[in-house]
DNA sequence: GTCCTTTCTTGACTCGTTCAAGAAAGCCGG
DNA sequence: CCGGCTTTCTTGAACGAGTCAAGAAAGGAC
């Protein structure tokens, strides 16, 4: 794969070019969807002694920056994507966490309104599809859920 | 307020009607959107010497029961509230964390259908508007973001 | 190359949540 | 109304993602 010059994006939005911040965007570029922990591999596979610190504060400026962009299902811990900027929303396995990108259910942005603000200055609509991914519909009940929020269709 | 009969809800769901889970739903009665800290705290008003332990478990069974609905918005702990089965989203303040109510943007359940599944089997559309509330917005910059996450508008 | 600022390393620590073992309470049948 | 079985609660320890803090190192403007 040729160098991505993930230099130039991080200069672009104002950020020093360092190591571990290469690391952690290329780490990315690889693995959509990333947990902290995968990409703290991830990135030692490049910089072998980055330090899980640096991988936080990394991921912490770059997505301040909106370089890449947090997710947090419930009962998973963070994760991370490239993917910024369009207009997509993701599919959550119950079962295995697994995660899958869905372009945005109706159109483009903001692609939903709320029907009152309660006087919130809306800025966001972050839209999770909860379900049952193939793998874990196949081996049915046999599999541990990790979220057993009674389904509660909305 | 006249004692309700959340006995007879937990037994309607064929749970034990035990002092704890019964000051957890009448907590959730008088809170709603409580984080857990707030409902032990409250479900103390009633039985003051529960364990958080019990609680949990409490939540975690009226959860799985469908009686309650957890709510984990990224950066803050799980939250909770009584109104389930109806179909509603969220409002969140970036800034304090508050929750309001939302009606379904669209209408009736489903509210929403991604646009492809993936092949999973989808059971539930989550939606969390992300914005500032009227309160976080007056005091402007001078209170502390608790999510620093950049404005996506999705 | 120098200097100032930002970022990284190291290591301790917080806090929400979970685990485990035994005691207590709910509930069913008699 | 009581025995007995099962579920639930208490107690106390543990786990782990994430955060904090101080000093060392690296980026980059001049």
């Amino acid at each position: 794969m040729p160098p991505l010059d993930v230099a130039d994006l991080l200069r672009g939005v104002g950020l020093r070019v360092t190591r571990p911040r290469v690391a952690v965007l290329e780490a990315l570029e690889r693995l959509p969807h990333a947990d902290t922990g995968d990409v703290i591999d991830a990135a030692r596979r490049d910089v072998p002694d980055v330090s899980h610190q640096a991988v936080y504060d990394s991921l912490a400026a770059l997505t301040e920056a909106g370089l890449v962009r947090r997710i947090q299902p419930h009962g998973h811990t963070a994760r991370y994507e490239r993917r910024v900027g369009d207009n997509h929303h993701h599919v959550v396995c119950r079962t295995c966490g697994t995660i899958a990108d869905v372009d945005c259910a109706t159109g483009e942005a903001p692609c939903l309104v709320p029907s009152q603000d309660h006087g919130f200055v809306i800025d966001e609509a972050e839209v999770i599809f909860w379900g049952t991914c193939p793998a874990c519909a196949r081996a049915g009940s046999t599999a541990t859920p990790r979220d057993p929020q009674t389904p509660a269709p909305a």
